[in-house]
RNA sequence: UGGGGGAUCGUCUAAUGGUAGGACAGCGGACUCUGACUCCGUCAAUCAAGGUUCGAAUCCUUGUCCCUCAGCCA
């Protein structure tokens, strides 16, 4: 890094944070919070928000809690809950004892909101949700007030204890703010702070039926816990206003200061949780763990790393402009990391049997095998060769153009760590002319992988030997969507009209080096020449292995053949 | 058409009145028992028009375009 260079990780909010520590604002103290609502599973966009909250606390000597914003009861569950804890924790963050909950504050919300109706801040209304939303005025128009607006205090207390005792149902009444209805941001006409919902909740039980509005609930929660920066995205910025009034309108800890960021996109996917739901819900990918979805929990069982994501977070900056990261920045995270890491083996996807014809049957050659050529300490393991093996159907051409370099007849290529061999002849489907077998004729003096006269070949061939191949499933993912903004508007049609049907191809009949035979979840390697690939955590069997692929290996022959 | 935000290489992101920099992608090359990795080179941007200034991405004026808000969701 030159002096000229920006340190990673610096962005419009570190400065501000830096500023704020330099100026000894909130003593000197850094506290932010990562408060998920438990109401679906996390995806990349939670970890831009993960890694910038917990990360920042890591760097200024701070702390991040993580809240659940679990305020609305007829959407959260336990089951988000957990998998939110995992996911984070996946991650690779700890919030130690900091695990709070926003209704753990439901009683101290509740006093806060007594306090509004008494200093005249807040009132009880009668009006129902259509008769608010006809109150509330348009984007050009002032509101009205309700005509419950100017009740007595007294009147409002009593009221609000009743709603709190459940003697109203659903929908009869909800607490305002009493601020302005003739305010230029519509957040700001009297906004709804409680409503009454008779649902159980997921942790407070039946205890309540009067639930907290996050405008009230966030700004408080982030008070209560001592917040100093509270960090969300731009949507919330129409919000600041009323998390500001509330706060200086109560008798509040502490005022937090909320700055806010431009969330993730990424280009061939979605990232609302509406729209991974339906995904999810309608069938078209197969659980929330579906390795095509960018949900931490897919990332994860596609075989992404927390290193890869997390590095991927700081790459893309921060900053409040729209934007849409390439999904290439992702893939190129990911095989950095990898190619640092995972082992490399041999595995055949689409085999093509080649018999060695002066090879006699029945010998077997154990051939040295690096594991990590960018990894000395991997060390080395031993292959087995023999008479008939597989190589890659795409590996041989009967015509072959000018650049391509691999097998085709006549031609000689190196098998990788063994031998070099020639083809001789060419077996075709006596039907359908399909390719069905290569015969050929290996060279012994080339053991290893060298010729000892120093001639060369232009390609080196992955292959399995057939008599000792494992079989297995392997799943070949790709981006979810084949258009880059799957969002667009266009006549007629929606996100999901762009699906891509071959974000999902299974493969079955693979072959693998027998060293794999006994791989099991949470192994990744590195299919030489193929990409990066994981065993699948959940449909992966012992004799009946799934191979997930994580991304694949840059190919530059694939971009020559997508040219001509 | 009210309020609040935003606009820098194809994409993300720096530069806070003083050399428009980095990363990804692209292109070209070197190396190579992975057409990988690595290395080198290269292409490429300040929304527009005025103004202030020795000097403007940055300050001022006017305009353009984009996002966001009318849940008893968060």
């Amino acid at each position: 890094m030159t002096e000229h260079e920006t340190p990673p990780g610096s962005n419009f909010i570190t400065t501000i944070i830096e500023a704020d520590l330099k100026a000894n604002k909130n003593d000197g103290r850094l506290a932010t919070r990562f408060p998920p609502e438990p109401n679906g599973y996390l995806h990349i966009g939670h970890a831009k928000s993960i890694c910038l909250n917990f990360g920042v606390a890591k760097t200024y000597n701070g702390t991040c809690n993580l809240r659940f914003d679990d305020t609305n009861p007829t959407k959260e569950d336990v089951e988000y809950v957990d998998a939110i804890m995992a996911d984070v924790r996946w991650l690779g963050f700890d919030w130690d004892d900091r695990l709070h909950y926003a209704s753990d504050y439901f009683e101290q919300l509740y006093d806060f909101a007594v306090q509004l109706i008494r200093t005249g801040n807040a009132y009880v209304d009668d009006l129902n949700a259509d008769e608010i939303r006809q109150h509330r005025g348009t984007l050009t128009e002032p509101g009205t007030n309700s005509p419950w607006r100017s009740r007595s205090v007294e009147e409002n207390l009593d009221l609000f204890q009743r709603m709190r005792a459940g003697e109203f149902e659903d929908g009869a009444r909800v607490l305002r703010a009493r601020i302005d209805m003739g305010h230029p941001n519509l957040i700001m006409r009297d906004p709804t702070l409680y409503r009454i919902r008779k649902t159980s909740h997921h942790r407070t039980g039946d205890t309540w039926c009067i639930y907290p509005m996050y405008d009230f609930t966030h700004c408080l929660s982030d008070s209560i816990e001592g917040i100093t920066h509270s960090l969300c995205t731009l949507e919330f910025e129409n919000n600041r206003p009323l998390y500001d009034w509330v706060l200086d309108h109560v008798a509040a800890p502490c005022h937090p200061q909320q700055i806010e960021f431009a969330r993730l996109n990424l280009s061939y996917t979605v990232l609302s949780k509406r729209k991974l739901i339906q995904l999810v819900d309608e069938g078209h990918v197969n659980g929330w763990d579906d390795p095509r979805l960018p949900t931490i929990c897919g990332l994860r069982r596609r075989g992404c790393t927390p290193e890869a994501l997390r590095n991927f977070c700081e790459r893309i900056g921060l900053a409040k402009r729209d934007s849409v990261v390439g999904v290439a920045l992702l893939e190129y995270s990911i095989r950095e990391d990898l190619n640092k890491r995972a082992p490399r083996v041999m595995g055949v996807l689409r085999p093509l049997k080649v018999v060695i014809e002066n090879y006699p049957a029945g010998q077997v050659d154990e051939l040295e095998a690096v594991n990590n050529p960018e990894d000395p300490d991997a060390g080395v393991r031993t292959v087995p060769f023999s008479r008939e093996i597989y190589i890659e159907r795409d590996d041989f051409m009967e015509n072959p153009p000018k650049k391509f370099f691999r097998l085709g007849p006549g031609r000689e290529v190196r098998l990788r760590y063994a031998f070099f061999v020639t083809c001789t002849d060419v077996i075709k489907h006596e039907k359908t002319g399909e390719v069905v077998e290569l015969r050929c004729t290996y060279d012994p003096s080339t053991r290893g992988g060298n010729a000892p006269d120093g001639r060369k070949v232009k390609a080196t061939l992955h292959w399995v030997s057939a008599a000792h191949a494992v079989d297995a499933e392997v799943r070949l993912y790709d981006r979810l969507f084949s258009k880059a903004n799957p969002d667009e508007k266009e006549a007629g049609k929606t996100y999901k009209d762009f699906l891509n049907p071959d974000a999902l191809e299974a493969l079955r009949g693979c072959k693998l080096e027998p060293c794999l035979a006994d791989a099991g979840p949470g192994f990744f390697c590195q299919f030489e020449r193929m990409g990066y690939f994981c065993v699948d955590a959940k449909d992966s069997k012992p004799g009946a292995l799934v191979f997930n692929r994580t991304v694949t290996l840059r190919d530059a022959w694939a971009k020559l053949k997508k040219k001509s």
